[in-house]
DNA sequence: AGGTCCATGTCCGAAAACCGCGAGACTTCG
DNA sequence: CGAAGTCTCGCGGTTTTCGGACATGGACCT
């Protein structure tokens, strides 16, 4: 059989957000919804053709997002998530996690995180394929020169995500 | 975890064959062994990473190789195998099966077979693609002129397949 | 300041190559 | 004349290859 994963909606002060769980409760995938497509086909990318059936998120995990979005900026640190992308992608996301709340990286900061200091377009790519949205924080990610560039939620998504946390912008 | 396979080793009048059988007792891959290489990418693109590990194919399937090989050209109908191709090639290996011993049938007449008449060289492509050689009987099928053609095992063994089977050629 | 060039990893689409063929035209010999 | 061998070309699914595009940024030049 194939995983069975459960898809969940929430509303969110930045709209409908799908979350996508596993049968161990971690975050398979967190996008917003009218971005569905790409989503789905994340999943199917990295984890093959998938069972999603409509049901409800571990509480664990609505609980912290609904407390991160009432303002307990680090609810969202504790949550599990499981993703599987390339040894580039996975170290990417991965220090990705380590940018705490409030604070904000360049592309060329984070790529030089990970002892990539050139693959900076690289890092700017593996961004955009990040398949659990703010808990994996790609939104934390801007332009050397202060600009917000980019983001796969679209950039408007992006200021009000960085203005909730306290970043100036 | 990725699915579990078993690979045997039996030794037959044709050279060593390589059985690889999965948790349900159907054959996924069967090859020579000396184009093991080959065996393993066909099952790897066809299942993704898989975990192999030696071992004993169940009874029911070496009993029925055994019997073949002993003259019982008929034991190798009642094995179940598992596939996983295209639909086009799925409708190949399964016209295949319908092709009884002792019986040849051209390319082009396989072809016809399955409702597609021009696709004669894709009907070859998919044959010599069979993961599961012997069992699915591609060795039967040759050219429309009588000549042997081709055999993903080498000639000389499609030779002595079809002789034991009591075709002339 | 503003423009050009390039490094870097991954994916996607298009195009081309690959063949386990076979029919028909064309030789070549008796 | 014919029979048998050779050559050429088109057939069609799958795989491979290749070229771009991209959520950037630093160096180097005008």
């Amino acid at each position: 059989m194939r995983p069975e994963l459960t898809l969940d909606r929430l509303a969110t002060p930045v709209g409908e957000m799908l979350v996508v769980t596993d049968a161990g409760g971690a975050v398979r995938a967190l996008d917003f919804a009218d971005y569905e497509p790409r989503m789905l086909r994340l999943l199917a990318r990295h984890w093959g053709p998938v069972d999603l059936t409509p049901g409800r998120a571990p509480d664990r995990v609505r609980d912290a997002i609904a407390a991160y979005f009432a303002g307990d900026l680090t609810a969202l640190d504790r949550v599990p998530v499981k993703t599987n992308g390339t040894t580039f992608q996975k170290d990417v996301w991965s220090a990705l996690r380590s940018i705490p709340a409030g604070e904000t990286v360049s592309y060329g900061a984070l790529a030089a995180r990970i002892g990539r200091p050139r693959a900076v377009r690289a890092v700017g790519l593996a961004n955009g394929r990040n398949p659990v949205g703010v808990i994996v924080p790609c939104h934390r990610v801007i332009g050397a020169n202060g600009t917000l560039t980019g983001y796969a939620g679209g950039v408007e998504r992006k200021r009000a995500l960085l203005a909730h946390e306290g970043v100036m912008v």
